[in-house]
DNA sequence: GGTTATATTGAATGCTCATTCAAGTAATAT
DNA sequence: ATATTACTTGAATGAGCATTCAATATAACC
């Protein structure tokens, strides 16, 4: 009855994810993405209907697989807190590495939450769902012992989520190779004390 | 022999920091800053050369202002460990507060860092400011008995900047009145253990 | 008060952008 | 096969941008 999608959407939210990233919102041109996309115009605009609508569905695509990255660590690791530990871990290395794009939440929460209601609320949306599995984790390694009691999980999985935070700024400001893992050992003392 | 200039430098300085503060650096355009600064594009172009060299000019100013605001606290409080608390606790009121601009020097490098290393340079420097003024005054406070021995003053002024950084993420996510509360405890429970 | 050097003005320039749309194309159902 | 429906194409559109510049104004010095 009628022609077909040719592209794979998911493939085309992964290229437009990446040119996102690598350049923020603003400084992403559509010929850029027509460029990372191979979509011509018309066709970026009859799947997303705009350029925020695909920034909109590629927030998205980024949050669930950060989200499903961070379970993963759930599931290879020996205990809940040894799986917090190695995702904080992974960001850190991240730090290190020459990847300097940090993270694409908080960059555009930063970028534009204030100008673009859609944005701020699935950026935090996204952000929610990565704490509400801190909080998960720490209640699971609080109930085996692996946690101290006097901890409160919620608690701590906010001041978790605000050190990843500050994380992903040190990897945008060229910092030493030890510097990260100078604050690594003291966000996991905190979590041991 | 000449005509001189009318306007006040800084008066324009402030007026453009603001601007772009509120706004970011792209999606503040020049007519913007001829609304703001009161300037027309022709002498902003003759007195900072370019959006980019306003900008930059800009950043020094707000990074001036900073760290002259962090030695305010030294010098308006009992210790240097309460100084380093009043700060903290100045962050988390504008976190609480209706404000949500952050920190333009956070905010800058996330949105260009990565693509003008003029801006890169000029962010890094003025962290680096704040960052000596910590390690000062925890070198002081440990002098003083008021900072345990055993810790690193200059790995935890790292700490702290990283802390700081995430309370200005979290300040742009629309925290709830408490959060920013909960995670200054952790922190400072951090600085005294 | 005339001269000179510099500041100010704001319209003009040329570019790039997000978005649209008319024409072309292909897959399915009959 | 053909009709139908929907996807793809990429040039065209119009708006807004950063920047320039020729004209104008003015302060300081002689």
């Amino acid at each position: 009855m009628a022609r077909t999608i040719e592209f794979d959407r998911n493939e085309v939210l992964e290229n437009a994810m990446n040119t996102f990233w690598n350049n923020g919102y603003s400084m992403t041109s559509i010929p850029n993405l027509v460029d990372s996309t191979k979509l011509n115009p018309g066709s970026i605009y009859s799947a997303f209907k705009s350029k925020e609508g695909l920034f909109l569905e590629t927030l998205e695509f980024y949050g669930l697989n950060s989200v499903s990255q961070l379970k993963q660590y759930f599931d290879d690791s020996s205990s809940p807190l040894s799986a917090i530990e190695a995702f904080l871990k992974g960001i850190v290395d991240k730090c290190k590495s020459t990847d300097k794009r940090g993270c694409l939440i908080v960059n555009s929460i930063l970028e534009m939450a204030s100008h673009n209601d859609a944005v701020q609320a699935k950026a935090n949306l996204q952000l929610q769902a990565v704490e509400d599995e801190l909080v998960k984790g720490l209640q699971q390694a609080q109930a085996m012992g692996e946690l101290s009691a006097d901890k409160n999980p919620a608690d701590l999985a906010k001041f978790l989520m605000v050190n990843i935070w500050g994380l992903r700024v040190m990897a945008k400001t060229n910092p030493d190779a030890q510097s990260a893992d100078i604050v690594l050992k003291q966000i996991l003392e905190a979590l041991h004390h």
